[in-house]
DNA sequence: ATTACATTTGACCAGTTTTGTCAAAACACA
DNA sequence: TGTGTTTTGACAAAACTGGTCAAATGTAAT
């Protein structure tokens, strides 16, 4: 199962970077970025169309993984996940009319 | 669609009851039932489970309710939302495993 | 073992968001 | 108007986030 911090760790390996160039480049402290590679952290929206453009991954998918990482970090220890997910999207739906 | 609010007021007003004596009950402020109830605040977890025992409502059913309110809200202006939500519930299912 | 460099960790601060408290305003209705 | 309920908004306290930095740890070569 893929993650966001995987995928930033893999496209910078992929591309033989250092935390600190890209640190550099995106201007966001190597100690934090090293955070998000290893979900110690959770970026912002921002952060995550940085490395999208920086790494030129997809800005879709690298979105897809940074919330999916949030919702099921929220709905972790809850054995009802199942149906909070089923009555989310309801709601969803619904709110688009 | 049903939301907490919702949930929470139609009891309150099947028992006849006022704000001021669930306020007193609960030892919640009033004024912050009221906004609970309006769907201008969000309960903390503990909260839910009070409202639930109080009212004699299904903890499931509660939880169920605020949880998927939560995450729609969340997702609210993310039109990636369907894709989104089919990534967490992977993702939650893999970490039960 | 020491050096050189990369990564990780943890303490700290600042800014934001959330939560609770309270009283005044708005509402309902006799 | 008078009485009681609900809603609103301003405010403060507490909790959470995000960023900065330096020290600690890890890694590989010499």
């Amino acid at each position: 199962m893929s993650n966001f911090g995987d995928l930033i760790r893999i496209a910078r390996e992929e591309k033989g970077l250092f935390l600190r160039q890209v640190a550099a480049e995106l201007d966001i402290d190597q100690a934090i970025i090293s955070k998000f590679e290893r979900n110690e952290r959770k970026p912002t929206k921002e952060q995550v169309l940085k490395f999208a453009k920086f790494y030129k991954l997809d800005k879709e998918t690298l979105l897809v993984e940074w919330l999916s990482d949030k919702v099921a970090y929220d709905l972790q220890d809850e054995n009802l996940a199942d149906k909070v997910l089923k009555a989310a999207e309801q709601k969803i739906k619904y709110k688009k009319k």
